[in-house]
DNA sequence: AGAGAGACCATTTTT
DNA sequence: TGGTCTCTCT
């Protein structure tokens, strides 16, 4: 095996890994090697640990952790051995105390090194880390991701589930692919049966701890309705197909782990007396498998802090157990619970707010939500005519805030239900020219170009990497159609033998062309030179993978703007990847890369210091604090979402308030939740129902509609507000002119897509916007000139000519993403922009 | 093999 | 509404 492999297993000695290596080649029962590794484990552990106190971690001078902590927070921070229960609300400084905690666990001589402190976010992660190197210089403590805490668990005991320790993580699209290809084999229509679900029903399964054959053998016993029979089938045949590719999907990483604890108790006693303090974050969202992981190290040493707030149980549809919560106490029963009721983030207005609405939650703990913060303004609920006069008085807020009051953009942040409500905000806020930025981090990672990328990458650290195979092997195009690609896999089956020796090996392969097999050996030549060691660093592996497989070579002298586009993404992956090398040092693998990339989530990308409003979900703005905060679409079938409307028990509804208590109370100022008269959904235009919660959460109201608003609006108990909207508006119309007056005009290009979509709504899409002789940009054939235009019924047809290569093409132009370029200020902008 | 047209479908939240 | 997938034409 290659060098990927060894330094995957740096953790473990040359010895052990060959020999856990012989014995799974050999297919012994990992049982009897597991007390051995884990011993030697422990051993370095130990030696490590010695290291450690050589070099004397303590509390960083002048630091006193006691400092500025209520009763409340001080007992918690000062609580030693034996289980903690804390009962956090929002903005109660819970991270202060966690942080404060583990500093003064250091303080009193526990070993930074048995403290193991579990988040779910990458970015809380983060900020807890910087928290307790600020208190603890330098001190070791492990601040982890569950998923990533798994990860390299998982990486060290990789042959116990039957995996190497190089094993890919499968991302989204790489398991609804890899599921509908186990359908097919099947003969299941996918079309029939969608992926998509099949998918959701296996991770509910994974989260539940309930494994391939017992979800099998349960239907075999003949429980389960049709649907589940499908599943029954399909999800050992997946299994086997991750497996065989050494790969796991998100939730394997919890449920090997999982089951790696629970079979193997020598092993969990280990790695228990290892981390002999566990603290958990947001516990109330912690599914079955979980739970099972963080119970399993608090056996012997049941020094486990779990800190959450049931009000905060946002997760419960994908499996989140609030019962985990309650359950905390009858597992430990003798545990110690402190109860953190006072809010230090809100004003007195928002946190009442807060606490009207989740107070009418029935299946709920009463709880206290006090604050000695100032009274501040009323928290109002705006309503608008339409999402673009809610997106355009949203952004016109924005700017009379930060003019008058001086707040910078980042204290602002927009908070929706659904992902698809941000486009008309993001749209007003283009056109007022306010920065703003979209938490989707995952979505750099979801283009192509960098999966692509990222696949042969893949492809190197894991010969066995199935998904990757397929996205690499012909891209870019070196004639490996399906056709060869099924044949060459069907042999590789038949042969037991992985698809990138089979290419090596493509010549014994039948029935395929002389030209296929020279194209697979050329690409597992290439794949064979791709080497770490040799290149030094994933920077530089990447570069060569870039240069070498031939992807740049598509898109350098390519005129188009994607292809420049894909390039400059590609380079973004570059310099990903050396941001890596450096911080990773020596310890940088591949596979750390990789991992890397694959468990960052949309929320990871909100950067504090970019400046720039936040548009978010509610779900992704959890934990998160922002000066003003705007909640759009507080409408029924919004929030709540229709979805869970439809469950009777009333559960679901109880948890669409939990979601809107989390994102009013991540404002510290200003509050706002607009609602609008009427919603387009789904090209859908319908009259919109004001949200219950909102006549729950007593908030004032504000009418910026043309017409005022209707009866439907104005409730009995209605608490209205004798709001001098019309000077305010004059007010607002003054400071938002004086502030826009600072910045940059708008922008003369917006893409065809925002000219049809800014457009009054009543105006068709007109096609007659293109004239001959006008300059028209094409995203693929860059600039142009129009050389025709001819009518046919009802359609426009457009006859360009462009720049490059002298290409003359024609399309139609409703449909196409043609647009006009160099549009002055003139008719066209004022009608883009109103 | 690539581009465009058209059908089809989904449409909650995430590591 | 729009994004994706498939079909068809070149």
């Amino acid at each position: 095996m290659p060098s990927a492999w060894e330094s995957a297993a740096a953790g473990l000695s040359n010895h052990v890994v060959a020999e856990m290596r012989t014995r799974a080649r050999r297919m012994e029962p990992p049982g009897c090697l597991l007390p051995d590794a884990a011993r030697r484990y422990t051993r370095q552990y130990v030696r490590r640990e010695r290291r450690t106190q050589r070099n004397r971690i303590g509390v960083g001078e002048g630091v006193n952790v006691l400092e500025d902590l209520t009763p409340a927070q001080r007992e918690a921070v000062e609580h030693g051995e034996g289980p903690l229960l804390v009962l956090a609300g929002p903005g109660s400084g819970k991270t202060r105390v966690v942080t404060r905690r583990i500093a003064r666990l250091i303080e009193r001589g526990v070993s930074p090194r048995s403290i193991l402190a579990i988040t779910f976010t990458n970015k809380a992660a983060e900020t807890m880390r910087s928290r307790v190197h600020q208190l603890v210089p330098g001190a070791p403590v492990w601040v982890s991701t569950f998923h990533r805490f798994s990860a390299m668990l998982l990486r060290r005991y990789a042959e116990v589930v039957g995996l190497r320790p190089n094993y890919s993580i499968l991302d989204d699209s790489d398991q609804r692919r890899a599921i509908k290809q186990v359908l097919q084999d099947l003969d299941y229509d996918p079309a029939h049966y969608s992926p998509d679900r099949v998918a959701g029903r296996i991770g509910q399964l994974k989260g539940d701890l309930v494994t391939a054959d017992q979800f099998s053998r349960q239907y075999e016993e003949g429980i389960g309705n049709n649907w589940d029979q499908v599943v029954a089938h399909v999800y050992p045949a997946y299994q086997r197909w991750l497996l065989e590719s050494n790969a796991v999907d998100f939730d394997d990483l919890l449920l090997h782990v999982a089951s790696l604890l629970s079979e193997h108790p020598e092993l969990r006693r280990q790695l228990d007396h290892r981390y002999q303090f566990v603290l958990v974050d947001e516990y109330q969202d912690t599914n079955a498998a979980q739970y099972r992981i963080i119970a399993a190290l608090s056996q012997e040493h049941p020094n486990i802090q779990a800190t959450g707030d049931p009000d905060q149980s946002i997760y419960a549809w994908r499996g989140a157990r609030i019962e985990n919560i309650l359950r905390f106490e009858r597992e430990f029963p003798d545990c110690h619970v402190v109860k953190l009721e006072q809010n230090f983030r809100s004003t007195q207005a928002i946190v009442r707010s807060a606490d009207r609405l989740i107070a009418h939650n029935r299946q709920r703990k009463a709880k206290r939500l006090v604050t000695d913060n100032a009274p501040g303004e009323d928290v109002e609920l705006v309503c608008f005519d339409d999402a673009s006069q809610e997106a355009a008085g949203i952004a016109r807020r924005i700017h009379q805030l930060a003019g008058e009051q001086a707040i910078p953009w980042s204290e602002f942040a927009i908070v929706y239900r659904v992902n698809a409500l941000s486009r008309q905000v993001e749209m007003a806020l283009r056109r007022e020219r306010i920065p703003y930025q979209v938490a989707a981090g995952a979505a750099f990672y979801d283009r192509a170009e960098i999966k692509d990328a990222l696949a042969y990458l893949r492809l190197a650290a894991n010969p066995f990497d199935r998904a990757a195979f397929a996205r690499a092997v012909n891209t870019p195009l070196r004639g490996l159609g399906e056709t060869s690609q099924r044949r060459l896999a069907q042999w590789a089956d038949l042969e037991r033998i992985g698809l990138l020796d089979a290419c090596r090996r493509a010549g014994d392969v039948p029935k395929l062309s002389k030209n296929a097999a020279r194209g697979f050996r050329a690409f597992a030549e290439l794949i064979g030179r791709l080497d770490i060691a040799k290149s030094g660093s994933v920077g530089d592996l990447l570069t060569e993978i870039v240069d070498r497989s031939g992807l740049a070579a598509a898109w350098i002298h390519s005129p188009r703007e994607e292809d420049q586009q894909r390039l400059g993404n590609v380079q973004e992956l570059i310099t990903a990847a050396r941001q890596y090398d450096e911080a990773a040092g020596d310890e940088r693998s591949i596979d750390g890369f990789l991992e890397q990339c694959a468990l960052i989530s949309d929320s990871d990308s909100v950067d504090d210091a970019a400046g720039s409003v936040t548009l978010m979900t509610l779900h992704s703005a959890k934990g998160l604090e922002f000066r003003v905060v705007f909640v759009l679409g507080v409408e029924e079938g919004l929030i709540p979402h229709e979805r869970s409307l439809r469950d009777v028990s009333g559960f679901e509804l109880e948890e669409e308030r939990r979601l809107l208590f989390v994102g009013m109370t991540r404002a510290k100022e200003r509050l706002f939740l607009t609602q609008t008269r009427i919603r387009t959904f789904r090209g859908r235009t319908l009259a919109s129902i004001p949200s219950l919660f909102t006549t729950e959460a007593e908030v004032s109201r504000v009418d910026e509609t043309a017409l005022g608003v209707p009866d439907l609006y104005v409730q009995a108990r209605d608490f209205e507000r004798t709001s001098d909207d019309e000077s305010a508006d004059k007010k607002d119309d003054a400071v938002g002119a004086a502030k826009r007056a600072d910045v940059p005009e708008r922008p003369l290009l917006m893409t065809g897509a925002e000219l049809l979509n800014g457009g009054k709504p009543s105006a068709a899409p007109n096609a007659n916007r293109f004239d001959e002789g006008m300059l028209v940009r094409h995203p693929r054939y860059g600039l142009g000139t129009i050389v025709e235009v001819s009518r046919v019924s009802s359609r426009t047809n457009v006859t360009v000519r462009f720049a490059h290569e002298d290409r003359v093409q024609t399309f139609v132009a409703e449909k196409s993403p043609l647009q006009p370029v160099g549009v002055k200020n003139g008719a066209a902008a004022d009608a883009v922009c109103e």
